[in-house]
Order: C-alpha cells, then structure tokens, then sequence
DNA sequence: AGTTTGAGATAGACATGGTCTAATATTAGA
DNA sequence: TCTAATATTAGACCATGTCTATCTCAAACT
C-alpha cells in the first residue's frame, strides 16, 4: 500500500522524477517529460516540439531541445541514431534491440531476450561498451 | 593469367565499372568512384565531395550526391545510418557489422562471422529483411 | 560542317535538423 | 524586496541534403 503510493509520487510523476534527477522543474520541462514518457513511438525532438506546443504554446525549439539532452545525460532517455536525418529519443533506456519497419520507417523495441548475440568478447582490438542489433523489414499484418 | 587480366580490366578499374552498371562514365563520375571504393573510411557525401573537388575542382555538390545515390541504387555502395546528421557510404557491400569508436567516432567494419546472432527468425511479427549489430566503446591501441 | 537533342553538370535556392547567442523572464534565497 | 543564478525565448546561424533552372557537351542526323 504505502510501497505503491511511494511509487506513485515518486516514479510516475513528471514533477517527481524531475526532482530526483535534480533538474528544475518548470512548466515546459514537466510537459516535455510528461509527453516523452509516455510515448510509445520514438519521437524526434521535433515531433516533441509539435505535440508539446500543444499544451505549451509558447515552448521554444531551444528549450525542448535543451530539456531532452538534459534527460539523456540523466539517463532517463536514449538519444538513438536509427532514422536518416534525424535522433530519435527513446524512454526504454534497459538494453534492446531495434527493428525498423523499411515501408514506414516505424521503429519497434525488441525485447533484449528476443536474440543473443555472442563473440563480442573476442574482439582483441575492441573495448565494447555496448551493442545492439539493428532489423530490418517489414512488420506483418495481425 | 587471363582470368587476372580480366579481372583487373573488369573490376579494378572505375571506367569499367561504372559501363558495367549501365552508368554513362563522365569524369565526375570516375573521379567519384575512384575515391570510394578505395576509401578505408566511411566518408559521408560531403568528404567525398572535399576530397574529389582536389582532383576535379569544379565538381558540384548535386553531382556527388547524384552519383552516390546511383551508386547505391546499383547495388555498389551501400548508405549507413551510423553518425549522427550524416549518412555514410560504405563500399563493402557484403554483410558485416559495425564497431563506432565513441572517442573519435570511427566506425570500423566487424566481419560477419565474427559474432552470431540467433533469434531473429522467430520474431513472430517481423519479417527480417537484414540486421547487422552496431557495438560502441572505445578501440583498443595497438 | 551545322543543327538538333538529350543526358549530364552546375550554381544556387530551398527545406530541415540542430546549435548558439543575446535579451528577457522567472526563480530561489538572503 | 533585491539580487544572483537559472531558464526561456526568438531568431541568427550552420550543416546536410534535395530540387530546379540553366548551361555544357557529345552523339546523331541533315
């Protein structure tokens, strides 16, 4: 019960999490958060920009773009290099893979599980850091 | 013998090429493909740009990318998604993945048999076309 | 040879993604 | 309330990439 209020005010709240990450939260930042957590495409910052004008008229392109790389240096989101011409931002920040849908451009999570890579380990000249697998194709109709 | 001959006349030489992908060879052209597909780099359109406008000075910006995008058309260079702002060309076509040098933003190519991956024929809602795998970290000197 | 024609090359306009800056507004704190 | 620090804003700026109108040139035709 407290466990899931606790959660509650301390997780799922834009001004919360803003908090504990020690960023300021003004009103464009808390509407930046509150829209990008949610989502569930990959949004460019752009698109951020768009949606958010919305509810925030008077955000500015510096701000959205300033509040997103704020979030991506505190690891709450992942600036991805996937689409032509643009970084998209991903609030799955646990490792997983990509598919990118080649008719679309859709781009959907695939769960870390899903595939196993090996022999990363036995690159001599490499210091890996991190990895992910990048599918392309297209998405079959349910 | 012959069988190198040939090959050094039907490979090796840009002029050839380019005939043999049903591109007319104009100078530009040459000058293009002589560059990449000597290059060890993965340059984007603009360094090729850079760098052939030494040999051919007045070479347009339109015409490099024009013939980049030919090239890739048929099948001799491939586009990559891998910096941020810029595509770049790669002249190895086969399949292989790519290591990203998070210092200096060099990206080596990793030949395919180096790693494996498995799982990616029972992703249930994909039709996987290609995949390749995109490791960071840093190069280890040597 | 002179003309036509059509592919290719060119410069520069345009569109977009992203950063930077200078001015203004807001906030926290004494 | 006053001040200093921080955030926001508009717009300038830069880079990547596409598009378009004009120009060039070589081959084909008379």
């Amino acid at each position: 019960m407290s466990k899931l209020r606790l959660y509650l005010i301390s997780m799922e709240n834009p001004l919360s999490i803003l908090r504990e990450c020690g960023i300021q939260p003004t009103p464009q930042r808390i509407a930046v958060v509150e829209y990008i957590l949610n989502a569930k495409a990959h949004p460019s910052a752009d698109q951020v920009l768009e949606r958010v004008r919305q509810q925030c008229p008077t955000i500015s392109r510096a701000t959205v773009y300033n509040t997103l790389n704020l979030l991506v240096e505190k690891g709450l989101l992942k600036a991805q290099v996937l689409k032509e011409g643009t970084v998209v931002f991903d609030s799955n920040v646990k490792q997983h893979h990509h598919f990118i849908d080649e008719d679309t451009g859709n781009i959907y999570d695939i769960p870390w599980n899903a595939l196993k890579v090996t022999g990363e380990k036995s690159l001599k000249d490499f210091q890996v850091h991190e990895f992910q697998v990048i599918l392309r194709g297209k998405r079959k109709r349910k």
